[in-house]
DNA sequence: CGGCTGATTGAAATGCATCAAACAAAGTGG
DNA sequence: CCACTTTGTTTGATGCATTTCAATCAGCCG
């Protein structure tokens, strides 16, 4: 009993420093992000960044709460929702190796208006406001890739909006399938990499857990796609790009 | 017969001269969007811009379309729509006096993603695309400041996302009487100034256009509202904040 | 094993869209 | 100035997609 206690403090222990602890020396040069740095300003930001591992499950910030800088993620995925009516979340977006998040709520010297919960184990720099604002100030073409950023981010908003007001769940269900294609791995055989509980797609298509259910088995039925607990494997990729009825592409 | 035809001529003549004749000389220099700016960088930027009256109906650009610059909104109001599934328009924002539209496509140096067209007469300062990046490259204030616009407008934008997924047509139809009331001006007994069909008002929750009559009659039978025409004149705010079942405020 | 979370299926309830028809208002043309 | 077309509004009836509630089941972990 002594022991077994202590084997779940030692346990918790690790995983505190899973969680907290600066890892790796990250150099941010790589990262499209910050292609228009120069050597020096790479320099101070690199020195001025923190780098820190985070488990699946862990929160990076929560609604309501202060933000003291955003994030670059290394590695990982990161998902961002809103807690809207009776708790039921909405995902905002999912965001990937080279994204920044919480950038929003710090430009505006807001408290965050999204919660960032840790969907695969990443690794993020936290990067203080400080930073970004000097960037700002010295580098014009830091703001101008920066405003394109946010430009882009607002334009995939509106989309969805035009989307999530005017087709059915069946197609939109389609069509987020077919953006986690584009934006996350896949394996050789078509199979999504990300893994998502029904209940989380649910909450990026703006549904109920049920209905996913239902329609995946439907599109599953219908041979657009093969499902193996969560992993999804798109074998009919016209046949379900016809289901999410685009308007583009 | 001759004289008629004449009289229509010239009324077109006169209309032509209404939507596209530059106007009475603005200095853009009360407006918040600038506030930021030198007096060097007004002097340029009032020489710069173009202003341009619009009539009701007018469109300001299409989607697909071109952009040279953005617009700064002198007077009038404005709605940006994204046109969706089988030509259905769904609109993303009102813009009037102050507000900027067509910077969001401009700046990520796409095509026109919404389409914008006047619903209340209106006088529009066009700014060269040159101009605003040239504004960003010198003034980093400025830069923040569009940032923080573009970041506002994101938020509003990720808030949608999370009502119309979540919410009731009853609920959205609530928030966005009570958004008309905040951002337009009301009369002294609480009426909308704004004129809406009840097309453009579905346009704008995301619903039917029958749906919204009959929500606003029951609005009214539950002395919400009253209703004159287009008018709609708010007579129990703390029921209206109610029904639209607000997260905030 | 027992408890927990997530997945699944069924049945019932309902909110909303769609279709159809009638009406009102406003602009057009002779 | 009156008939006519068009556009916007309104109401009713019907159907369907989706939600909700309930129950069961599978997998996982301590």
């Amino acid at each position: 009993m002594y022991l077994y206690g202590a084997k779940k403090f030692i346990l918790f222990i690790l995983n505190m420093k899973n969680n907290n602890e600066s890892t790796e020396d990250i150099n941010l040069s790589g990262f499209r992000f910050f292609k228009s740095l120069s050597e020096e300003e790479l320099k101070s930001l690199n020195f001025e960044k923190t780098c820190t591992a985070y488990k699946k499950g862990s929160i990076i910030y929560k609604e309501g709460s202060r933000l003291t800088g955003f994030y670059c993620i290394i590695r990982g995925i990161v998902k961002v929702y809103k807690t809207g009516i009776d708790g039921k979340e909405m995902i905002i977006r999912f965001a990937k190796k080279g994204d920044i998040i919480a950038y929003r709520s710090l430009l505006s010297q807001e408290s965050a208006c999204t919660t960032s919960k840790i969907i695969e184990d990443a690794l993020l720099c936290h990067i203080p406001y400080k930073t970004l604002l000097n960037l700002i100030e010295k580098n014009p073409s830091f703001s101008l890739a920066m405003l394109r950023i946010v430009c882009a981010e607002l334009k995939e908003a509106n989309e969805y909006i035009t989307d999530i007001a005017q087709k059915t769940v069946r197609e939109r269900l389609a069509e987020v399938l077919l953006l986690l294609k584009d934006n996350f791995d896949v394996d050789a055989d078509q199979t999504l990499q990300i893994s998502l509980t029904r209940e989380e797609l649910a909450n990026t298509v703006g549904t109920a857990t049920e209905s996913i259910i239902r329609l995946l088995s439907e599109f599953k039925q219908d041979k657009l796609i093969d499902l193996q607990g969560r992993k999804i494997k798109i074998i009919n990729l016209p046949g379900l790009t016809k289901v999410a009825n685009l308007t583009k592409y």
